[in-house]
DNA sequence: CATGAATGAGTCTTCATTCAT
DNA sequence: AATGAATGAAGACTCATTCAT
């Protein structure tokens, strides 16, 4: 029986890695059922067995991925004491998990591109809750006097944002490295810590409140 | 003869504005032939007989919008003297095109993520003389003394990174608003130049030199 | 021993009517193995391991349900002494099994219509021998004197088929119902005793001899 | 233009035709649109372009042929005078049209087995005009004193059932002949007109008034 | 006896693309 | 330059059946 349940929880964990990579890679229109089953190693009536359509398959794939996300960025953040600190931990959970799931980038990036036309319920509700982690800092921040009261959300998606196009951008860059020859030295941006540092470095500044704006 | 051409100039213009928006909508996979040519009112074996395949419809639309851009851009931006002013114009260029251009934005984001599978040379070829032209302008201001001096590539990616998450999410917003109801306070977002101010005002931090970081 | 052969013949039992009320709503290609073994509260794998196939599923169904009707009319046959008797048996009989079977009825219908391309030599001799019963009422009927010499297959068919339809089609009666309203009567259809009284008139009608056609 | 049109035409008569026969001989759940396709000979994406889907495909059908139903029916009925005449021509139409559509019985046989669940609401009405001209025959021979009160409906099911299982038991009758020699002398029902004799006798016997019942 | 997992061959439907006119 | 008809290669999803336990 513990064989049993091992060997279909390895089928499924099989289908889950495989399903990411193709959404990831592919997005959910391109993204097909024939190789994800092929690529996972299983029958493609495994899919609809274990999880469901195709879209079952995708909100269930987004729900992990993003539910790895906010307990990474929970224990992180909960480390730290000082707003600065937790800040820090935000971005560096970020940036670890992107690290990690280079796929949930270009997922989340498609469904932003999409308008969110596949972005199930489910998934919505993780993300409102790390949004909400990060109003809980600066709220903190601003009481302590350390920071502006900054909007949570534009914050969090100017640093995704940023990140995003930095990392999703490395791709094209070196497809097309010849063009950018000479134009910009992208030396450093590979390396990913040097990268987070100047977002940190970005992010810490603009909630800083001694900003004299032109 | 010179009806025909405007005839025929006619029908391809109708072929690129329903195809611009077809891939915006749906992505290079969700976009449909069919449902260009009837929305372009035109046949569809006609978008085979003026463009070409999907690909190449797809690599034309793309082109058609970067060139707006840099040429937008191009225009503003000679328009300013000070290198501060040649910023602004930068960025009002980008927000200019965005507002113009809602498709765009969502064509480059699906684009990122998927690392550029379909971004054609001839587009990346646009994008490079975008980066070369901030590169200019940074180059210019670095030995004015009034710039740090910031790789253009990284400034170019987080600009455009964070105006489009901010414009790209509003839906997923809207959609999902009653999940961030008291999480966060989004007003002000939704005007165009409130936003493209902060944006600024980060972006002219950022280059300044005088920064302490922790 | 016998609480498990008790068990085997509940597990049979609960099969034999999930399958005949399946097959009888969906026929052969619209019934699914799994529902039948759901709805019979199995697991699929026995339907295969205590009857077999799908199609030795559908003989063994047919094959129970027309033994039901061949007992039921023997025994009510040999209860009347008179060829008439015999005949009114005959028919309440089938009407009484059609009552109770809803499904055969349906099971039936699909057979004919599909010119009996499942119908198992099995269920065919139950037919036979339904027939050859008919064929006996008749002769001893000729034989007295009362009835005239008529086909017990056409004889048998015509009641079969006009009971069928007339059962058969008061579903689509009430569903169409606005359809047929002022142009047809159908109250007291529905009534089984008065659809069978004016059958059974018919058919003594056209049994007894003095009939002088047109 | 013309001869384009004609080819269009062969097409679509063509689908027609092999739909029919489909669907007749194996109902709707049994008929496979690839099968359709080839024994068309044409494309199977054909059958969505000239009609729709399978529930298109199968109400069009079941339209036309009823359609034929109907017009020939109306045809004949009105070459007659007498209402004993029109009874005649009805029941010689049902006839004519069986001989030539031999799938159009079958067709409607499944529909009543599966009462009526993929039968379209265009066809119920096709079968509502039916009734109500046969009820327009009645009326007339209940004025002029030659028959009885009888529901349309009631009439029509039983010749049409009769009709039926005679016609569709003549497959698996000439199957299982080994079965039934001896018990059934069924020569001359293999004979149409013979066969209509005899449901004529019936019908005619069954509305006239004079019937003494038991 | 019984079960959940697995399989492969379909089944309907759609799509990019081309051809004849 | 334009059109409607045609095509073949997928694509998502299902189903009867079997196997390991």
């Amino acid at each position: 029986m513990g064989i049993k349940e091992d060997k279909k929880k390895e089928t499924v964990r099989r289908i889950r890695e495989a399903a990411t990579r193709a959404f990831a890679e592919s997005g959910y229109e391109g993204a097909r059922m024939d190789r994800i089953a092929e690529s996972a190693g299983v029958n493609k009536a495994m899919l609809y067995y274990h999880v469901g359509d195709k879209d079952a398959l995708y909100t269930w794939v987004l729900h992990g991925v993003f539910g790895d996300i906010t307990a990474r960025m929970e224990k992180n953040i909960s480390e730290s004491e000082s707003p600065v600190g937790k800040i820090k931990a935000y971005i560096r959970s970020i940036g670890q998990t992107l690290e990690k799931h280079p796929n949930l980038l270009r997922i989340m990036m498609r469904e932003m591109a999409s308008s969110g036309s596949h972005f199930p319920e489910l998934v919505a509700a993780d993300m409102a809750s790390i949004i909400g982690r990060i109003g809980d800092i600066i709220r903190q921040g601003h009481q302590q006097g350390v920071f502006r009261d900054v909007d949570p959300l534009v914050l969090h998606l100017m640093v995704m944002g940023g990140i995003s196009y930095l990392k999703a951008s490395s791709t094209i860059r070196s497809k097309h490295a010849e063009l950018l020859h000479g134009v910009s030295d992208t030396k450093g941006v590979e390396d990913v810590f040097d990268m987070l540092n100047r977002v940190e470095s970005i992010v810490l500044g603009a909630l800083r409140a001694q900003h004299a704006e032109e």
